[in-house]
DNA sequence: CGCTTTTAATTGACTGAGTCAACTAATTTG
DNA sequence: CAAATTAGTTGACTCAGTCAATTAAAAGCG
């Protein structure tokens, strides 16, 4: 459950801008068109060749309402429609000379529209603006998100990333206290503050600038690599990330010459302890605790090299 | 004029939000009201003794459909209209405490429905995703009255926060290496590890669900209080954050009996000096070192209670 | 293969959200 | 103090949008 300040935020956003795209839409007022009417007309002049079905869903349209638009367009000469060879059932929808014109002064409206309200910014507000609307877009629009996750070393913020996501994960899942945080911070602290670039790493999973997931390696002695902090973002879980991080963990270890991966976590992490097993980890000692509040069963794995 | 390409990118934006705003007012579907009911009975709501002709001028409705929803939460008792006394004609409209379960009825949906949106994300994804949506408030919206900023104690994942955010910003700005974000993470770490809330705290300032920035007093022993890891974030340096953090510090420091406050710091970084001069702070020592790769001057200053 | 089920698109029959003009009553203007 | 303006209401209407039923093609299935 994302925290409640952050909804609203987003709920008071979400009222400012219903507003204000109820403004910028009075720019069908004096033209035949509704704003319904002026959405499909624009997503049929930028996608010739679509057929209803597709409009209508990706307009969440009524696809009454929808063949009753269409309809209307094509007596008007705006559209023309024909059977899909492939699907006689389906209406290929291709625009007439007239209907783009339509469109094109459509467009021109609504860019007048637009450019009205950003001449009254100062310079560089309008780029910011259309920037976070990008920002916005890239995470809100689930067809918009082509980027894929890297797996990279960690830099400047990345070990507090860990520290916070963890600290929040466990605190909201597991009704871990802040003494699990603090012992993340530590773990982590130490490995930044004695880094050994040779024998010493730490992964970060990240897509689109946003951190996703991290694992990091650090040297137990006596030939043994620690693995530790193993942690995917609940947004990625499901796509391979975490198993991708162990991965990278045992290569690592093996080019260093470590003879073995040792970790320690916990029996109600079920993923991360499947991925565990499926690398050929086996569980060698099991003992409860209660160092975070809630009682929990510790494990700690190994992994021969 | 506005570029063009920076236009076309906000149409495209609004499209997109226009069809993601119609996807979330569904939440409406199942109940007595239509989004604009809901937009009315929030706004009513959340300014209680607004008057008809305000509250149509605010949402952008005729005031003949207006009157007529007002007329019909008269009659379903959501809302009591008294003729205010300094205008005969005008209206002083009130909540009922029925209307004001309903209003918030809606607020619980309205608040699910983007909560299960946000429940997909990834943590930093909402954050961000937020974050720019006040960006573009702050821009497009002339009355937006910047959220106000608060300031309360740490809760999960505020520590780690305070790394990241401190780490990647001693590095962007001064060109520190990791070194430091691992120094803070140990201190924050230990702090949350032997955490004594009878004589330590952590503030947080806080800003719509988004951290802004924090301050630590640490039990130095001794009667002296360790003032730690102040921080604001660029976004919102000259709020006067940063002066309220450092009283804080001093009120609770105070309170609890310390006989002192001591802090390191770094010459480099006025702003904070300049809170500390002008809380009283005095500068005791200073040291040129090399802790974090550039050569630097840290600075210890204490202020005596 | 034939049978049922699903899918694309359309049509009939409504309804109620939203609009526009006219009106009352209080207030402001000149 | 008459004329103009403003706050709010009511009458009359329309058309955007909904829901259920229908047709025809395609897909699933034993």
């Amino acid at each position: 459950m994302t925290q409640l300040a952050l909804i609203e935020s987003a709920r008071d956003f979400n009222r400012f801008y219903t507003n204000f795209l109820g403004l910028l839409n009075k720019a069908y007022l004096d033209t035949p068109f509704t704003l319904t009417d002026a959405r499909v007309l624009f997503e049929i002049g930028s996608h010739d060749g679509v057929n209803a079905g597709l409009l209508a869903r990706d307009l969440h349209l009524d696809p009454a309402y929808l063949s009753r638009i269409l309809k209307r367009f094509r007596e008007e000469d705006f559209i023309e429609t024909s059977p899909d060879p492939t699907d006689q059932r389906s209406q290929i929808i291709t625009v007439t000379g007239k209907g783009r014109a339509q469109f094109e002064e459509l467009g021109q409206r609504s860019n007048a529209q637009i450019a009205a309200r950003f001449d009254t910014l100062a310079d560089g507000e309008a780029q910011a603006a259309v920037a976070a609307m990008r920002t916005i877009r890239s995470i809100l629009d689930p067809q918009a998100k082509p980027a894929a996750a890297i797996i990279r070393p960690h830099r400047a913020g990345d070990i507090g990333w860990i520290v916070q996501s963890q600290g929040r994960f466990y605190a909201e899942e597991y009704g871990w206290d802040l003494r699990f945080e603090g012992l993340v911070a530590e773990v982590a602290g130490k490995f930044l503050a004695n880094f050994d670039p040779e024998m010493e790493y730490c992964w970060i999973a990240e897509r689109g600038g946003i951190n996703l997931g991290s694992v990091l390696i650090t040297n137990g002695g006596d030939g043994v690599a620690k693995l530790r902090l193993l942690y995917v973002d609940k947004a990625a879980r499901g796509l391979g990330l975490g198993r991708q991080l162990v991965d990278e963990c045992i290569a690592f270890s093996r080019r260093k010459g470590y003879r073995q991966i040792s970790l320690w976590t916990n029996d109600i992490l079920h993923a991360a302890r499947a991925i565990y097993q499926k690398a050929g980890f086996r569980l060698v000692s099991e003992e409860r605790h209660r160092m975070f509040g809630p009682e929990a069963n510790g494990q700690t794995w190994v992994l021969d090299l």
